[in-house]
DNA sequence: AATATAAATTACATTTTTTTAATATCTTTG
DNA sequence: CAAAGATATTAAAAAAATGTAATTTATATT
């Protein structure tokens, strides 16, 4: 990796692990790390109740304005992944550590 | 490992995630990864003045609380090191991922 | 065009975190 | 025992995140 300062290594992941640190927003990421693609609705039906189309619409909002995800639009459907390597193997790591073996 | 439900496995790394979601609880376990053991006055140094000695002794006893961290006691100076395997693994795959090639 | 569906936005109240300051406790040393 | 050093505790203010409701925009369907 090129060099870094620390604070900014820091700082960077902090970032990332602020969106992370949400019950609804790590399952969206950890939905979206397995099934590669999801429009909104299928976001909101993942959820199964614990978070309204707003809020999600809201941490989609965010998220996406951190670069953590990305989207494209397919008709009046708009589907969401993820955008940030970083990110990805992240979750990657938390569900390794809390959902397997 | 064990079968859980998702929402046991989702909330317990979320509880993890918003503790490390701060820079200087993130570097204070970055720091014990790499070091061991440290004492708070080694701890606070380390923080370099981003932080009070109160609100490093607060974050201490959050994580604590939360078994992230333990401690002992060696005369009048107090050593804490990481506790919890998932912690540990955790701050080391964010090092790898954000320190690291 | 009217209606329905999908998604985003806005505003606001509430809750949680963070920060800061002051003080207390415990241990060692002179 | 008094002073100094190390750490913890308490309280309160400030800032940030969260949840909720209402509304809006855009697209598709009839």
């Amino acid at each position: 990796m090129a060099p870094r300062k620390k604070s900014e290594n820091l700082n960077h992941a902090v970032g990332l692990l602020k969106q992370l640190a949400h019950p609804v927003r790590l399952s969206i990421l950890c939905n979206l790390l397995h099934q590669g693609e999801m429009s909104v609705t299928e976001i909101v039906q993942a959820e199964n109740g614990s978070a309204s189309q707003s809020q999600i619409s809201q941490f989609l909002g965010k998220m996406r304005s951190e670069n953590l995800v990305s989207y494209r639009k397919d008709g009046q459907n708009v589907i969401y992944r993820i955008a940030s390597p970083k990110a990805e193997k992240v979750v990657q790591a938390l569900y390794d550590i809390y959902c397997r073996k």
